[in-house]
RNA sequence: GGGCCCUUCGUCUAUCGGUUAGGACGCCAGGUUUUCAACCUGGAAAGAGGGGUUCGAUUCCCCUAGGGCCUGCCA
Protein backbone atom coordinates (compact mmCIF):
# COMPACT_ATOMS: atom_id res chain seq x y z
CA UNK A 1 0.00 0.00 0.00
CA UNK A 2 1.76 3.35 -1.63
CA UNK A 3 0.39 6.05 0.10
CA UNK A 4 -1.30 8.65 -2.85
CA UNK A 5 0.34 11.28 -3.92
CA UNK A 6 -0.06 14.77 -3.54
CA UNK A 7 1.84 17.46 -5.79
CA UNK A 8 1.15 20.92 -5.13
CA UNK A 9 2.42 24.07 -7.24
CA UNK A 10 3.19 26.97 -5.17
CA UNK A 11 3.79 30.19 -7.13
CA UNK A 12 4.92 33.51 -5.40
CA UNK A 13 2.16 35.87 -6.37
CA UNK A 14 4.03 38.61 -8.37
CA UNK A 15 3.60 39.39 -12.02
CA UNK A 16 1.87 36.44 -14.48
CA UNK A 17 2.00 32.69 -14.94
CA UNK A 18 5.37 32.68 -16.89
CA UNK A 19 6.10 29.71 -18.91
CA UNK A 20 8.64 27.99 -16.85
CA UNK A 21 6.11 28.02 -13.98
CA UNK A 22 3.51 26.99 -16.58
CA UNK A 23 5.97 23.87 -17.06
CA UNK A 24 6.25 23.16 -13.21
CA UNK A 25 2.74 23.32 -12.77
CA UNK A 26 2.46 20.89 -15.76
CA UNK A 27 4.61 18.52 -14.10
CA UNK A 28 3.18 18.54 -10.96
CA UNK A 29 -0.14 18.02 -12.80
CA UNK A 30 0.77 15.43 -14.78
CA UNK A 31 2.27 13.73 -11.91
CA UNK A 32 -0.69 13.42 -9.73
CA UNK A 33 -3.06 12.85 -12.41
CA UNK A 34 -0.66 9.85 -13.26
CA UNK A 35 -1.41 8.32 -9.98
CA UNK A 36 -4.95 9.18 -9.19
CA UNK A 37 -3.49 11.70 -6.75
CA UNK A 38 -4.06 15.00 -5.95
CA UNK A 39 -2.92 18.21 -7.66
CA UNK A 40 -2.51 21.67 -5.37
CA UNK A 41 -2.32 25.25 -5.15
CA UNK A 42 -0.11 26.92 -2.31
CA UNK A 43 0.39 31.08 -2.97
CA UNK A 44 3.63 31.95 -1.15
CA UNK A 45 2.74 35.48 0.24
CA UNK A 46 4.39 35.16 3.21
CA UNK A 47 5.70 38.47 2.21
CA UNK A 48 2.23 40.21 2.63
CA UNK A 49 4.15 43.20 0.47
CA UNK A 50 4.26 41.52 -2.18
CA UNK A 51 0.94 39.77 -2.41
CA UNK A 52 -1.13 41.09 -4.95
CA UNK A 53 -4.67 39.96 -6.12
CA UNK A 54 -4.98 40.40 -9.56
CA UNK A 55 -1.28 38.56 -9.81
CA UNK A 56 -3.57 35.70 -8.19
CA UNK A 57 -6.11 35.50 -10.59
CA UNK A 58 -3.61 35.78 -13.23
CA UNK A 59 -1.92 32.81 -12.33
CA UNK A 60 -5.47 30.72 -11.61
CA UNK A 61 -6.21 31.97 -15.37
CA UNK A 62 -3.43 30.97 -16.65
CA UNK A 63 -3.43 27.39 -14.94
CA UNK A 64 -7.01 27.20 -15.96
CA UNK A 65 -6.55 28.15 -19.46
CA UNK A 66 -3.99 25.04 -19.42
CA UNK A 67 -6.40 22.87 -18.46
CA UNK A 68 -4.43 22.11 -15.28
CA UNK A 69 -7.36 22.00 -12.54
CA UNK A 70 -6.39 21.32 -9.07
CA UNK A 71 -7.82 19.38 -6.40
CA UNK A 72 -8.76 21.88 -3.44
CA UNK A 73 -9.12 25.67 -2.73
CA UNK A 74 -5.73 27.22 -2.96
CA UNK A 75 -3.98 27.70 0.20
CA UNK A 76 -2.56 30.76 1.57
CA UNK A 77 1.28 30.63 2.99
CA UNK A 78 0.12 33.58 4.92
CA UNK A 79 -2.97 32.77 6.62
CA UNK A 80 -1.65 30.08 8.10
CA UNK A 81 1.57 31.98 9.78
CA UNK A 82 0.25 31.12 13.10
CA UNK A 83 1.02 27.71 12.78
CA UNK A 84 4.37 28.65 11.08
CA UNK A 85 5.56 30.18 14.42
CA UNK A 86 4.16 27.51 16.24
CA UNK A 87 6.78 25.10 14.62
CA UNK A 88 9.83 28.04 15.13
CA UNK A 89 8.81 28.25 18.65
CA UNK A 90 8.71 24.37 18.66
CA UNK A 91 11.97 24.59 17.22
CA UNK A 92 13.52 26.98 19.67
CA UNK A 93 12.29 24.76 22.42
CA UNK A 94 14.08 21.56 21.01
CA UNK A 95 17.24 23.95 20.61
CA UNK A 96 16.41 23.21 17.30
CA UNK A 97 16.88 27.20 16.72
CA UNK A 98 17.90 30.10 18.85
CA UNK A 99 17.10 33.98 18.42
CA UNK A 100 19.30 35.87 17.07
CA UNK A 101 20.20 39.78 17.67
CA UNK A 102 22.26 40.95 15.11
CA UNK A 103 21.72 43.39 13.41
CA UNK A 104 21.03 43.72 9.83
CA UNK A 105 24.35 45.77 9.62
CA UNK A 106 26.59 43.23 11.96
CA UNK A 107 24.94 40.52 9.45
CA UNK A 108 26.23 41.98 6.50
CA UNK A 109 29.19 42.14 7.87
CA UNK A 110 29.67 38.96 9.55
CA UNK A 111 28.42 37.48 6.12
CA UNK A 112 30.86 39.44 4.04
CA UNK A 113 34.04 38.47 6.73
CA UNK A 114 32.58 35.08 6.84
CA UNK A 115 32.49 34.60 2.33
CA UNK A 116 36.36 36.37 2.53
CA UNK A 117 37.20 33.48 4.45
CA UNK A 118 35.29 30.95 2.38
CA UNK A 119 33.66 30.06 5.71
CA UNK A 120 30.18 29.66 6.86
CA UNK A 121 28.68 32.60 8.12
CA UNK A 122 27.58 32.00 11.84
CA UNK A 123 25.62 34.25 14.26
CA UNK A 124 27.64 34.34 17.76
CA UNK A 125 24.10 34.23 19.13
CA UNK A 126 23.94 30.28 18.29
CA UNK A 127 26.02 29.43 21.23
CA UNK A 128 24.90 32.58 23.31
CA UNK A 129 24.36 31.98 27.03
CA UNK A 130 21.07 32.15 28.25
CA UNK A 131 21.50 35.06 30.22
CA UNK A 132 22.72 37.33 27.63
CA UNK A 133 19.59 36.55 25.46
CA UNK A 134 17.42 37.04 28.44
CA UNK A 135 19.17 40.78 28.76
CA UNK A 136 18.52 40.87 25.38
CA UNK A 137 15.06 40.13 25.29
CA UNK A 138 13.73 41.78 28.41
CA UNK A 139 15.08 45.06 26.91
CA UNK A 140 13.32 44.76 24.18
CA UNK A 141 15.92 44.05 21.60
CA UNK A 142 14.75 42.92 17.95
CA UNK A 143 15.49 39.49 16.89
CA UNK A 144 15.08 37.13 14.74
CA UNK A 145 14.75 33.18 14.97
CA UNK A 146 17.80 31.34 12.96
CA UNK A 147 17.32 27.41 12.50
CA UNK A 148 20.45 25.78 13.59
CA UNK A 149 21.91 23.39 11.09
CA UNK A 150 24.66 21.52 11.27
CA UNK A 151 28.22 22.28 10.90
CA UNK A 152 30.39 19.06 10.31
CA UNK A 153 29.53 16.34 7.96
CA UNK A 154 26.94 16.57 4.91
CA UNK A 155 23.07 16.63 3.80
CA UNK A 156 22.79 14.22 1.35
CA UNK A 157 19.65 13.99 -1.19
CA UNK A 158 18.17 11.59 -3.42
CA UNK A 159 16.93 13.99 -6.12
CA UNK A 160 14.17 12.28 -8.10
CA UNK A 161 15.55 14.04 -11.13
CA UNK A 162 19.20 15.27 -9.95
CA UNK A 163 19.93 11.75 -8.72
CA UNK A 164 22.41 11.98 -5.55
CA UNK A 165 23.16 15.15 -4.50
CA UNK A 166 25.60 15.71 -1.24
CA UNK A 167 26.17 19.33 0.23
CA UNK A 168 28.67 19.75 2.93
CA UNK A 169 27.01 21.55 6.03
CA UNK A 170 30.11 24.09 6.01
CA UNK A 171 27.83 25.46 2.83
CA UNK A 172 24.77 25.75 4.46
CA UNK A 173 24.62 28.23 7.61
CA UNK A 174 21.78 28.86 9.93
CA UNK A 175 18.86 30.40 8.16
CA UNK A 176 16.11 32.75 9.92
CA UNK A 177 12.48 30.98 10.05
CA UNK A 178 11.22 33.84 12.39
CA UNK A 179 12.11 37.63 11.36
CA UNK A 180 11.42 40.58 12.92
CA UNK A 181 10.20 39.69 16.48
CA UNK A 182 10.50 41.28 19.77
CA UNK A 183 10.00 40.07 23.01
CA UNK A 184 6.70 38.18 23.41
CA UNK A 185 6.37 37.96 19.66
CA UNK A 186 8.01 35.81 17.79
CA UNK A 187 8.04 37.65 14.38
CA UNK A 188 6.79 36.34 10.92
CA UNK A 189 7.61 33.16 9.08
CA UNK A 190 9.70 33.32 6.12
CA UNK A 191 9.74 31.45 2.96
CA UNK A 192 12.00 27.57 3.80
CA UNK A 193 9.99 27.53 7.24
CA UNK A 194 6.71 28.25 5.50
CA UNK A 195 7.44 25.89 2.59
CA UNK A 196 8.54 23.11 4.59
CA UNK A 197 5.78 23.05 7.22
CA UNK A 198 3.04 23.89 4.41
CA UNK A 199 4.08 20.87 2.71
CA UNK A 200 3.74 18.86 5.77
CA UNK A 201 0.14 19.65 6.64
CA UNK A 202 -0.69 19.56 2.78
CA UNK A 203 -0.15 16.10 3.41
CA UNK A 204 2.73 16.88 -0.18
CA UNK A 205 4.53 13.86 -0.98
CA UNK A 206 6.06 15.10 -4.52
CA UNK A 207 7.92 18.56 -4.33
CA UNK A 208 8.60 18.98 -8.34
CA UNK A 209 9.69 22.59 -8.93
CA UNK A 210 12.92 24.21 -10.65
CA UNK A 211 16.15 23.68 -10.14
CA UNK A 212 16.80 26.70 -8.65
CA UNK A 213 15.53 25.50 -5.24
CA UNK A 214 18.04 22.65 -5.24
CA UNK A 215 20.05 23.98 -2.50
CA UNK A 216 16.46 24.99 -0.46
CA UNK A 217 16.01 21.39 -0.57
CA UNK A 218 18.98 20.68 1.20
CA UNK A 219 18.05 23.29 4.00
CA UNK A 220 14.52 22.14 3.68
CA UNK A 221 15.55 18.61 4.60
CA UNK A 222 17.36 19.64 7.61
CA UNK A 223 14.65 21.16 8.69
CA UNK A 224 12.19 18.42 7.89
CA UNK A 225 14.50 15.99 9.91
CA UNK A 226 14.80 18.06 12.65
CA UNK A 227 10.83 18.65 13.00
CA UNK A 228 11.38 14.55 12.93
CA UNK A 229 9.16 14.39 9.78
CA UNK A 230 9.50 12.39 6.69
CA UNK A 231 11.31 13.97 3.64
CA UNK A 232 8.78 14.25 0.54
CA UNK A 233 10.30 13.42 -2.55
CA UNK A 234 11.98 16.19 -3.99
CA UNK A 235 12.35 16.56 -8.21
CA UNK A 236 14.31 19.27 -8.97
CA UNK A 237 13.77 20.57 -13.16
CA UNK A 238 16.37 21.94 -15.12
CA UNK A 239 15.58 25.98 -16.17
CA UNK A 240 14.34 26.98 -19.51
CA UNK A 241 16.91 29.55 -20.98
CA UNK A 242 15.96 31.91 -23.84
CA UNK A 243 16.73 31.00 -27.29
CA UNK A 244 20.26 32.12 -26.70
CA UNK A 245 20.83 29.83 -23.76
CA UNK A 246 20.95 32.78 -21.09
CA UNK A 247 18.33 33.60 -18.52
CA UNK A 248 15.49 33.60 -20.06
CA UNK A 249 14.58 37.20 -20.84
CA UNK A 250 11.26 38.71 -22.02
CA UNK A 251 12.43 39.18 -25.30
CA UNK A 252 12.74 35.56 -25.46
CA UNK A 253 9.75 34.42 -24.78
CA UNK A 254 9.65 34.84 -20.62
CA UNK A 255 6.13 35.86 -20.67
CA UNK A 256 2.83 34.97 -19.20
CA UNK A 257 0.62 32.06 -20.85
CA UNK A 258 -1.68 34.50 -22.04
CA UNK A 259 0.64 36.34 -24.01
CA UNK A 260 0.79 32.93 -26.04
CA UNK A 261 -2.69 32.48 -25.66
CA UNK A 262 -3.32 36.10 -27.28
CA UNK A 263 -0.76 34.98 -30.20
CA UNK A 264 -3.16 32.19 -31.18
CA UNK A 265 -1.67 29.40 -29.27
CA UNK A 266 -3.40 26.77 -28.42
CA UNK A 267 -3.37 25.43 -24.37
CA UNK A 268 -3.10 21.66 -25.53
CA UNK A 269 -0.31 22.75 -27.77
CA UNK A 270 1.76 24.89 -25.23
CA UNK A 271 1.37 22.23 -23.04
CA UNK A 272 2.69 19.57 -24.89
CA UNK A 273 5.41 21.73 -26.08
CA UNK A 274 6.17 22.36 -22.65
CA UNK A 275 5.88 18.83 -21.38
CA UNK A 276 8.64 17.97 -24.41
CA UNK A 277 10.60 20.47 -22.83
CA UNK A 278 12.83 18.87 -21.00
CA UNK A 279 11.06 15.71 -20.94
CA UNK A 280 10.96 12.81 -23.62
CA UNK A 281 9.51 9.45 -24.03
CA UNK A 282 11.28 7.69 -27.11
CA UNK A 283 10.64 9.45 -30.26
CA UNK A 284 7.43 10.87 -29.59
CA UNK A 285 6.43 14.43 -30.30
CA UNK A 286 2.41 14.66 -30.37
CA UNK A 287 1.81 13.57 -26.68
CA UNK A 288 -2.12 14.46 -26.30
CA UNK A 289 -2.94 15.42 -22.45
CA UNK A 290 -4.98 11.92 -22.14
CA UNK A 291 -1.40 9.99 -23.27
CA UNK A 292 0.59 12.44 -21.45
CA UNK A 293 -0.89 11.68 -18.07
CA UNK A 294 -0.32 7.48 -18.77
CA UNK A 295 3.21 8.25 -19.69
CA UNK A 296 4.75 10.96 -17.54
CA UNK A 297 7.48 9.69 -15.36
CA UNK A 298 10.05 11.94 -13.00
CA UNK A 299 12.88 9.35 -14.23
CA UNK A 300 12.42 11.36 -18.16
CA UNK A 301 12.83 14.24 -17.04
CA UNK A 302 16.56 15.59 -18.37
CA UNK A 303 19.09 17.35 -16.37
CA UNK A 304 20.38 19.85 -18.20
CA UNK A 305 18.29 23.42 -18.95
CA UNK A 306 16.59 23.57 -22.43
CA UNK A 307 15.95 26.50 -24.41
CA UNK A 308 13.14 28.00 -25.52
CA UNK A 309 12.42 27.46 -29.58
CA UNK A 310 9.25 29.45 -30.77
CA UNK A 311 9.27 27.74 -33.93
CA UNK A 312 8.94 24.55 -32.17
CA UNK A 313 6.16 26.00 -30.28
CA UNK A 314 4.50 27.40 -33.49
CA UNK A 315 4.76 23.85 -35.12
CA UNK A 316 2.97 22.22 -32.93
CA UNK A 317 0.47 24.15 -32.44
CA UNK A 318 -0.19 24.11 -36.13
CA UNK A 319 -0.46 20.57 -35.89
CA UNK A 320 -3.04 20.93 -32.87
CA UNK A 321 -5.09 23.68 -34.95
CA UNK A 322 -5.40 20.99 -37.86
CA UNK A 323 -6.86 18.19 -35.17
CA UNK A 324 -9.13 20.55 -34.24
CA UNK A 325 -12.71 20.19 -35.16
CA UNK A 326 -14.03 22.63 -37.87
CA UNK A 327 -16.77 24.01 -35.67
CA UNK A 328 -14.21 24.06 -32.28
CA UNK A 329 -11.77 25.79 -34.53
CA UNK A 330 -13.80 28.20 -35.81
CA UNK A 331 -15.52 29.84 -32.57
CA UNK A 332 -11.71 29.85 -31.39
CA UNK A 333 -10.53 31.75 -34.98
CA UNK A 334 -13.09 34.11 -35.04
CA UNK A 335 -11.91 36.29 -32.39
CA UNK A 336 -8.56 36.92 -34.30
CA UNK A 337 -10.18 38.05 -36.87
CA UNK A 338 -9.45 41.98 -38.31
CA UNK A 339 -12.83 42.81 -38.71
CA UNK A 340 -16.02 42.37 -38.04
CA UNK A 341 -18.05 39.98 -39.74
CA UNK A 342 -21.76 40.14 -40.85
CA UNK A 343 -23.28 36.81 -40.68
CA UNK A 344 -22.87 35.64 -44.59
CA UNK A 345 -19.47 36.71 -44.17
CA UNK A 346 -19.06 33.99 -40.83
CA UNK A 347 -20.89 31.83 -42.68
CA UNK A 348 -18.34 31.17 -45.23
CA UNK A 349 -15.87 31.51 -42.80
CA UNK A 350 -17.81 28.89 -41.25
CA UNK A 351 -17.52 26.94 -44.93
CA UNK A 352 -13.87 27.77 -44.92
CA UNK A 353 -12.42 26.34 -41.67
CA UNK A 354 -11.65 22.50 -43.12
CA UNK A 355 -9.58 24.13 -45.70
CA UNK A 356 -7.75 27.09 -43.94
CA UNK A 357 -6.41 24.92 -41.21
CA UNK A 358 -3.77 23.82 -43.48
CA UNK A 359 -2.27 27.19 -43.77
CA UNK A 360 -2.37 28.13 -40.58
CA UNK A 361 0.39 28.08 -37.61
CA UNK A 362 -1.65 30.07 -34.91
CA UNK A 363 -4.89 31.12 -34.44
CA UNK A 364 -4.17 34.59 -35.32
CA UNK A 365 -2.89 33.58 -39.01
CA UNK A 366 -6.67 33.08 -39.33
CA UNK A 367 -6.90 37.37 -40.25
CA UNK A 368 -4.36 36.61 -43.38
CA UNK A 369 -6.06 33.29 -44.40
CA UNK A 370 -9.57 33.89 -44.53
CA UNK A 371 -9.00 37.82 -45.81
CA UNK A 372 -9.71 37.12 -49.04
CA UNK A 373 -13.59 36.09 -47.20
CA UNK A 374 -13.76 39.93 -46.37
CA UNK A 375 -13.54 41.76 -49.07
CA UNK A 376 -16.45 44.04 -50.01
CA UNK A 377 -17.32 44.44 -53.68
CA UNK A 378 -16.30 45.10 -56.00
CA UNK A 379 -13.25 43.81 -55.39
CA UNK A 380 -10.51 46.56 -55.51
CA UNK A 381 -7.98 44.33 -57.51
CA UNK A 382 -4.84 46.00 -59.03
CA UNK A 383 -0.76 45.90 -59.10
CA UNK A 384 -0.47 42.11 -60.09
CA UNK A 385 -2.88 40.52 -59.40
CA UNK A 386 -4.86 42.84 -61.78
CA UNK A 387 -2.85 41.11 -64.72
CA UNK A 388 -4.70 37.53 -65.66
CA UNK A 389 -7.69 40.01 -66.11
CA UNK A 390 -6.07 42.08 -68.14
CA UNK A 391 -4.69 38.72 -70.68
CA UNK A 392 -6.46 38.08 -74.13
CA UNK A 393 -9.45 35.99 -74.10
CA UNK A 394 -9.68 36.62 -69.90
CA UNK A 395 -13.23 38.49 -70.66
CA UNK A 396 -15.01 35.54 -72.94
CA UNK A 397 -13.31 33.39 -69.61
CA UNK A 398 -15.23 34.97 -66.98
CA UNK A 399 -18.71 35.53 -68.97
CA UNK A 400 -18.16 31.37 -69.90
CA UNK A 401 -18.02 30.60 -66.33
CA UNK A 402 -20.88 33.06 -65.04
CA UNK A 403 -22.94 31.14 -67.25
CA UNK A 404 -21.65 27.43 -66.71
CA UNK A 405 -21.77 28.25 -63.08
CA UNK A 406 -25.11 29.95 -63.05
CA UNK A 407 -27.09 26.96 -64.84
CA UNK A 408 -25.09 24.30 -62.84
CA UNK A 409 -22.62 24.25 -60.20
CA UNK A 410 -22.41 21.86 -57.09
CA UNK A 411 -22.64 24.89 -54.78
CA UNK A 412 -22.74 22.59 -51.82
CA UNK A 413 -20.08 20.31 -52.75
CA UNK A 414 -16.37 21.50 -52.77
CA UNK A 415 -14.97 18.01 -53.44
CA UNK A 416 -16.90 18.14 -57.48
CA UNK A 417 -16.35 21.72 -57.95
CA UNK A 418 -12.76 21.08 -58.85
CA UNK A 419 -13.79 18.51 -61.44
CA UNK A 420 -16.33 20.50 -62.76
CA UNK A 421 -13.57 23.46 -63.34
CA UNK A 422 -11.36 21.06 -65.35
CA UNK A 423 -14.02 19.96 -67.44
CA UNK A 424 -15.03 23.29 -68.44
CA UNK A 425 -11.19 24.45 -69.12
CA UNK A 426 -10.87 20.51 -70.93
CA UNK A 427 -14.09 21.81 -73.13
CA UNK A 428 -12.57 25.29 -74.45
CA UNK A 429 -9.52 23.01 -75.19
CA UNK A 430 -7.63 25.36 -72.61
CA UNK A 431 -5.10 25.04 -69.79
CA UNK A 432 -6.82 25.30 -66.41
CA UNK A 433 -4.42 28.20 -65.87
CA UNK A 434 -6.63 29.98 -68.58
CA UNK A 435 -9.41 29.64 -66.47
CA UNK A 436 -7.83 29.90 -62.60
CA UNK A 437 -5.90 32.65 -62.97
CA UNK A 438 -8.28 35.20 -64.50
CA UNK A 439 -11.02 33.29 -62.05
CA UNK A 440 -8.80 33.63 -58.72
CA UNK A 441 -8.02 37.43 -59.35
CA UNK A 442 -11.73 38.07 -59.69
CA UNK A 443 -12.93 36.05 -56.61
CA UNK A 444 -9.67 37.37 -54.09
CA UNK A 445 -7.84 40.23 -55.89
CA UNK A 446 -4.75 38.20 -55.38
CA UNK A 447 -5.07 37.16 -51.62
CA UNK A 448 -3.96 33.66 -50.44
CA UNK A 449 -7.08 30.65 -50.61
CA UNK A 450 -7.64 27.38 -50.96
CA UNK A 451 -7.93 26.42 -54.33
CA UNK A 452 -10.85 27.65 -56.78
CA UNK A 453 -13.63 25.27 -55.75
CA UNK A 454 -13.18 25.46 -52.72
CA UNK A 455 -13.48 29.32 -53.36
CA UNK A 456 -16.09 28.91 -54.66
CA UNK A 457 -17.80 27.15 -51.84
CA UNK A 458 -17.04 28.86 -49.19
CA UNK A 459 -18.03 32.40 -51.01
CA UNK A 460 -20.99 30.79 -51.98
CA UNK A 461 -23.03 31.43 -54.92
CA UNK A 462 -24.33 34.60 -54.65
CA UNK A 463 -20.96 36.23 -53.44
CA UNK A 464 -18.89 34.31 -55.92
CA UNK A 465 -21.43 35.11 -59.00
CA UNK A 466 -21.22 38.63 -58.06
CA UNK A 467 -17.40 39.00 -57.89
CA UNK A 468 -17.06 36.93 -61.42
CA UNK A 469 -19.58 39.55 -62.43
CA UNK A 470 -18.01 42.67 -60.82
CA UNK A 471 -14.19 41.58 -62.97
CA UNK A 472 -16.11 41.24 -66.05
CA UNK A 473 -18.22 44.42 -65.88
CA UNK A 474 -14.68 45.87 -64.86
CA UNK A 475 -13.02 45.03 -68.06
C1' G B 1 35.15 33.68 -3.53
C1' G B 2 32.37 29.12 -1.94
C1' G B 3 28.73 25.06 -2.69
C1' C B 4 25.84 22.28 -6.11
C1' C B 5 24.40 20.89 -11.00
C1' C B 6 24.82 20.45 -16.32
C1' U B 7 27.43 19.39 -21.48
C1' U B 8 24.76 14.34 -28.42
C1' C B 9 23.12 18.06 -35.07
C1' G B 10 21.66 25.59 -34.69
C1' U B 11 17.35 24.00 -31.12
C1' C B 12 14.31 19.96 -28.41
C1' U B 13 15.80 15.08 -27.89
C1' A B 14 16.65 9.06 -28.63
C1' U B 15 20.64 5.87 -27.25
C1' C B 16 20.47 2.96 -20.74
C1' G B 17 29.07 -0.52 -23.51
C1' G B 18 28.86 -2.98 -29.53
C1' U B 19 23.89 1.54 -34.04
C1' U B 20 25.80 3.55 -41.12
C1' A B 21 24.54 7.80 -33.66
C1' G B 22 17.73 7.77 -34.76
C1' G B 23 13.48 11.35 -34.64
C1' A B 24 11.35 16.39 -34.43
C1' C B 25 11.75 21.90 -35.39
C1' G B 26 14.50 25.02 -38.42
C1' C B 27 17.54 25.18 -42.93
C1' C B 28 18.78 23.63 -48.23
C1' A B 29 17.31 20.98 -52.87
C1' G B 30 13.67 18.55 -55.73
C1' G B 31 8.49 17.03 -56.53
C1' U B 32 3.26 18.37 -56.50
C1' U B 33 0.67 22.96 -57.85
C1' U B 34 -4.64 27.63 -60.42
C1' U B 35 -2.29 32.01 -55.67
C1' C B 36 -0.26 31.37 -50.68
C1' A B 37 0.33 27.50 -47.78
C1' A B 38 0.08 22.51 -46.82
C1' C B 39 1.94 17.93 -48.41
C1' C B 40 5.76 14.24 -50.48
C1' U B 41 11.01 12.93 -51.42
C1' G B 42 16.02 13.83 -50.61
C1' G B 43 20.17 16.52 -48.24
C1' A B 44 23.61 19.15 -44.97
C1' A B 45 24.03 19.01 -39.66
C1' A B 46 26.14 16.31 -33.28
C1' G B 47 28.79 12.98 -29.01
C1' A B 48 33.12 20.27 -25.76
C1' G B 49 38.68 18.88 -25.08
C1' G B 50 42.17 15.53 -22.67
C1' G B 51 43.17 11.31 -19.90
C1' G B 52 41.75 6.62 -18.07
C1' U B 53 38.54 1.65 -17.32
C1' U B 54 37.28 -2.01 -21.15
C1' C B 55 38.09 -6.65 -26.34
C1' G B 56 35.01 -2.29 -27.33
C1' A B 57 33.10 3.91 -25.31
C1' U B 58 28.35 8.99 -26.83
C1' U B 59 27.31 5.64 -22.80
C1' C B 60 31.40 4.32 -16.64
C1' C B 61 35.54 7.27 -13.85
C1' C B 62 38.95 11.60 -13.46
C1' C B 63 40.78 16.37 -15.10
C1' U B 64 40.15 20.81 -18.03
C1' A B 65 36.99 24.19 -20.49
C1' G B 66 32.28 26.25 -20.99
C1' G B 67 27.30 27.07 -19.06
C1' G B 68 23.58 27.30 -15.13
C1' C B 69 21.66 27.63 -10.09
C1' C B 70 22.35 29.02 -5.06
C1' U B 71 25.10 31.76 -1.66
C1' G B 72 18.89 37.49 1.92
C1' C B 73 15.45 38.92 8.40
C1' C B 74 13.04 37.62 -1.11
C1' A B 75 10.31 33.80 -2.64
Amino acid sequence: MTEPVVTRFAPSPTGFLHIGGARTALFNWLYARRHGGKFLLRIEDTDRARHDEAAVAAILDGLEWLGLDWDAAPASQFASRDRHRAVALDLLEKGAAYRCFMTPEETDAAREAARAESQRFESPWREAPAADIEAKLAAGAPFAIRFRAPKDGRTDLADAVQGDVSFPNQALDDLVILRGGTGDAPGDPTYNLAVVVDDHDMGVTHVIRGDDHLNNAARQSQIYDALGWPRPVFAHVPLIHGSDGAKLSKRHGALGVEAYRDQGVLPEALANYLLRLGWSSGDREIIPREEAIGLFDLGGINKAPARLDLDKLVSVNAQYLRATPDEDLFALATPFLNEAADEARLGALRRAMPFLKDRMTTLADVADAAAFIFLERPLDISGKAAKPLKKEGASKVLSELIEALSADAPWGDPAAFDAVLKAFAEARGVGFGQVGAPARAALTAGRPSPSLGETLYILGENEALGRLQDALNDN
